[in-house]
DNA sequence: AATAAATTGTCAAACGTTTGACAATTTCAA
DNA sequence: TTGAAATTGTCAAACGTTTGACAATTTATT
């Protein structure tokens, strides 16, 4: 490996002078910067970021933790979070936390060990505890996790509003609320109430059904379908895409029309499913703003660990309309 | 941040013993190693990674270079190698080649300069001589690079045999091929090879269009509309699920029955797409087994760099069947 | 109690870089 | 041509760890 002594050898400088040229230190000519940068471009030469790190500066690394990247939604976040994070000169260490409390916790000691400059947390096994004494700058993604940590998250309130509003506006009668187990101090919790508050104004009855979030999508897939044909609902709000889909297909097997029999709305909104699924009404979250925000704030926090940010900051979601909720003409 | 000499102080012995005790290095007694145990746990010590890299120790890091992981495929892939690299005690610095040249170059000199370990190379862009001159252990994903970088695949020839197979069988007259650009060196052009034999051997003719792998969902699917309308196929094999999924849209708006006028195939057979398109026939690359070569390979290379290792390995399709290629009774 | 073996300590160099203090040299303008 | 300013060099400490050589101490064995 060709190191700074070998650079100053080839250009005919000192170490020093080699060092201050990479970092922008101390007064400089053109001359020597060029002879310099010509040395480093012939050696092909990389600085050690280990020493680097090690002698005090950034490690440009950021901790990205989430319940998994299969998931569509998690999917495009990380990708988007990737992305927008390159280009401000970090790297992105994945941690799948799995579901897992270990796991995230071994993650956490991880990553405080290689010294990563921040973290972006989205997924929600751990306490508060844990987090409370990492000593680094984190920002959250739908979860409160300590007063000094910012939540990011869409404007699950609005959204839970926006799909009650949706159902009853296509005149449903009977509908159901599919949720995922509620979290403790997780903003989605949010989404129920919005549609709950939406429901009980125009005294529907709420009818919730919960379906664990790491169930597997067969194990779903049965318990929709008992749910179809017992309930009978003639509409249904999941707070996923995903379990939006399930309905779908479950529908369909059943021979349950869709949106004349049942109106079905799901949650998220990814690319993915406005490509591959423009059938379905759904809430859309702004991945791109949301993870602009949640860069934005690190950033900052890492320039300056003491600066004040709010403890909640909430995106506007946005109503995809699709067939599965049109009206019947 | 606690270091060593914390722990040392705290367990009352010198830096020394403590660092022999965490590389277990000399003789130690069980007390003493009690001891430091007991300390480090008290101050919560966490080893600084950097500092061990650069006196030589492994940084446990491995760069996954792959095009972005919002599409399903690959976002299982990367998933599933952050478990496993995750349990040999590895992690992931995630690389988005994004199709695009310069970032994959800009991550090879990153992930140099970071001193990882090793690098999964799933990404296509880059030629033969920027990944020839890495000098780390690189295990490929479906592409060739040099000699002394492995590959893993699947069996596309197979795969490819297996689609057209398919849609033979169900007596289809006029199939058509949807394949995404041919690109040098990759063994997935394997898969056109084996369903043009499969054809050509019952002499039916080879009609083939191609869709770039990069170009936009809505894009694609005005293409394949056009296709459908103008080409009248009675069967389509498309060399990804995702483009299968715009085809049985696209069949559905526009009034064509699957799999009674139209039979359609698909590839990679994702647990996404087994989940929520299971009517979709499918050729399944074992994702799995695939990465579990691949991080015993990359492990190897590892302990050893010299070590001796196939220039590719090749692994068994399945053939998932859906409703999309049934006979009609 | 004597000897060997096992354990622990001390010390220092090394990994590759940054950065400060200071001195030496070059450049430039008046 | 002188003096100030700009540039470069030398040297060394620091970041936190590992590991080797060696000495000092403790423990176990007979």
């Amino acid at each position: 490996m060709t190191k700074l002594t070998d650079v100053a050898r080839v250009a005919g400088v000192s170490a020093t002078t080699v060092s201050r040229v990479i970092n922008n230190y101390g007064s400089l000519s053109e001359k020597t910067k060029q002879k310099v940068y010509a040395a480093m471009r012939e050696l092909n030469y990389q600085p050690n970021s280990l020493a680097r790190s090690l002698q005090g500066k950034q490690t440009k690394l950021i901790g990205v933790i989430f319940s998994g990247v299969s998931n569509p939604f998690f999917g495009e976040m990380v990708e988007e979070l990737e992305n927008q994070l390159f280009s401000k000169g970090y790297r992105v260490i994945l941690c799948n936390a799995a579901d897992d409390k270990a796991k995230e916790r071994d993650y956490l000691r991880m990553l405080m060990a290689n010294q990563v400059d921040g973290i972006i947390a989205g997924a929600h096994n751990l306490g508060i505890e844990e987090y409370h004494q990492v000593g680094l700058p984190i920002i959250s993604f739908d979860r409160y996790l300590s007063d000094n940590i910012p939540i990011v998250s869409s404007d699950n309130y609005r959204g839970g509003q926006a799909a009650g509003e949706a159902l009853l506006a296509a005149r449903v009668q009977h509908p159901v609320i599919i949720t995922g187990q509620q979290q403790p101090n997780s903003p989605t919790n949010q989404r129920l109430s919005g549609y709950q508050a939406v429901l009980s104004a125009k005294d529907v009855a709420l009818d919730q059904w919960t379906l664990a979030f790491g169930m597997s999508p067969t194990l779903k897939m049965m318990r929709i379908r008992q749910l179809l044909t017992t309930h009978q609902p003639d509409g249904i709000f999941c707070t996923d895409d995903l379990t939006a889909l399930l309905v779908l297909q479950a529908a369909k097997q059943l021979n349950i029309a869709v949106p004349q029999a049942l109106k079905v709305i799901g949650y998220d909104g990814t690319r993915f499913i406005q490509a591959y699924h423009p059938e379905l009404t759904t809430i859309m979250q702004p991945i791109t703003d949301i993870v602009t925000l949640m860069v934005e704030l690190l950033l900052q926090r890492i320039a300056d660990p003491d600066c004040q940010l709010e403890t909640s900051y909430t995106l506007p979601i946005k109503v995809i309309t699709g067939t599965s909720t049109a009206a019947i003409s």
